[in-house]
DNA sequence: CGCATTTCTGCAAACGTTTTCACATAAATC
DNA sequence: GATTTATGTGAAAACGTTTGCAGAAATGCG
């Protein structure tokens, strides 16, 4: 692999000529940049980042954090950032996390290790420490898809509550009462979106029952299917569900189709991101729609401004829902056997 | 951020000693070591890795590349190889690249510029300067889904054409006759899939019909949906689709669904790769599976033995496939409607 | 033409590690 | 007790860049 040091002597010139002529700096005789770009056109020399970022002090990169069993919303998301990120100029690396805390330790240390320009989270991590680097020592960081009280960090978000109760006041306004809600352990999401089925719950004047409710450990397609079929199993004579992720809800259906019983004939099922498959599912999904690109694009622009200093750090950004009305739903009384 | 320097002085010891202690060299007094790894806790000190990347000629770090539209396939696939690549002791780092010229060579200087210790390809690049770098000057490199002919690199992957004769076997055991195909045109896959779509019925003796197949420009849920709607329009009367890939397979089960058909009542629907939500749909998609966890265990295992130098930089691993029945096929005579 | 700019160039230091080498001390061997 | 061997330590060089500084050459201006 050719260094500026080869280069400089094929060139003839100092290594630091070679630098200057390299990043378009002023002050390099034409005739002599041109010959140097032409000789690392021809020797494909490319500078090396270690020692770039060793003299620099930064990586021009940009650290995304993101659970390593992503679900689709993420991966939508998370692209999205990237090409963003891209855009204005940065890198990404991609710290893949489990729900662990030496997981959370070990990503806190990669971290550490580079000289990293900013740290965009789209994973609520728990260890305390890690959290501290943030506040501390760390880059600029920026939360997106939650936010944290307490702590002055960027964050782009939805309002969580009112957008389950907005796909809640859907199910209600089509007259189902008995509704349930399959939700996870994980992550502050999961609870705002149970907090949201509650309040819509009371706002209807509904009576909640423990019985229509479950909290799974993960938000898989799988845990989504368990889910179902525990509640199935209680027999609470449900008309509809709320799911607190697409991937959940594709599972119940799946189990609610394994019980012999129709999507929306039967029960009516309303999902909450609405990534990509959505619609191409039987039936297609009605759900809560984030609005993924104008997340990506606003956190990568705050991160942008952010490394060029031309923001604190600090604030929150709320962006707007959408309810997404497919398939998958239909009027209460049109429910032949509640689940 | 606190550097090797500054923990030697608070410890009263040299740098070097700090280095050996931190990383469990020989020959540091046992209190020493111990003074400074309490040291290394309570500073929260982690080794910057430029520096070292610098001095050691290598960064412990697998580069991964891969389209940046990567399907559900490579990206469980990409989960896999990442988690084994962490066992041997390997960071990863993501390499998104489009199907542009322009961003390849990108990434190529992106690969150039960081000493890698190796190099997965799960994107079959174009740009001969790509191939002539990762025969020439870069680290140890395997393709992963995919060979490349005349080209000594280490590959795993299944025998798409096999794989692909056997799904139309299951087809045509089936007593369809007119099946037709969605493939993609990017890709060896695309091709190879195609042909074994070809030999399935030429062994068959079933006449070839230029009207059955359509090539699409990517293998997306929506070009799925756009190509079947394609063949739809051709009406020629086809009782089985075979889908070069899921993602195409559910696009076309949904352009079934919306011009009023059925599947498998009308239509049987074939897919490939077997992702984790083919058994989640309606109907569950029958798909020939590859091994994701094999390919992701084995392509991390190779590399990890090219990198110690215990194998030479070539040889193909071809692993085997299974056709997975579930629900979105039946008997030819039972179909009501061709397409 | 003489002087003040401006343009160009190379030297050398710096970034934060690891490791070789030389040296000092302790332990083992006879 | 003298020699060999093992253990512990620090100084210094090296990795490949960028950039401040100083000096040289070219240009501008009266």
């Amino acid at each position: 692999m050719i260094s500026i040091k080869d280069l400089a002597r094929l060139a003839g010139v100092s290594p630091s000529t070679i630098s200057r002529a390299v990043n378009g700096k002023k002050y390099v005789k034409p005739e002599i940049r041109e010959r140097v770009l032409a000789l690392v056109k021809e020797t494909g020399y490319v500078p090396n980042n270690a020692a770039r970022s060793m003299v620099l002090q930064r990586t021009f990169t940009v650290g995304i954090v993101i659970p390593d069993t992503f679900n689709m919303f993420q991966r939508q998301l998370f692209s999205t950032i990237e090409r963003s990120l891209e855009g204005f100029g940065y890198r990404t690396m991609f710290y893949f996390v489990k729900w662990e805390a030496e997981s959370e330790l070990k990503c806190l240390r990669r971290l550490k290790a580079e000289k990293l320009d900013g740290i965009i989270m789209l994973h609520e991590v728990t260890h305390p420490s890690f959290y501290e680097y943030l506040a501390d020592g760390a880059p600029p960081v920026v939360l997106c898809t939650f936010s944290r009280e307490g702590l002055t960090f960027h964050s782009v978000h939805v309002d969580e509550v009112a957008a389950a109760k907005a796909g809640m006041a859907h199910l209600i306004g089509l007259g189902h009462r008995r509704i349930g809600l399959v939700s996870g352990i994980h992550f502050s999401f999961g609870a705002q979106r149970a907090e949201g089925y509650r309040a819509a719950l009371d706002a209807a004047g509904i009576d909640y029952d423990e019985n229509w409710t479950v909290f799974v450990p993960s938000y898989t397609l799988e845990e989504g299917r368990l889910g179902m079929k525990r509640l199935l199993e209680r027999g609470a004579g449900l008309t509809a569900l709320f799911a607190a992720t697409d991937e959940l809800a594709i599972g119940a259906v799946r189990a609610l189709h394994e019980a012999g019983l129709s999507v929306p004939d039967d029960v009516s099922v309303v999902g909450f991101d609405d990534i990509d498959i959505t619609e191409y599912l039987a039936p297609a999904l009605t759900t809560i729609r984030q609005p993924i690109q104008e997340m990506g694009g606003k956190t990568a622009a705050i991160m942008s401004e952010l490394i060029a200093g031309e923001k604190k750090n600090e604030g929150s950004t709320v962006l707007g829902f959408e309810l997404v009305v497919r398939e998958s739903r239909r009027p209460a009384e049109a429910a032949r056997r509640p689940a």
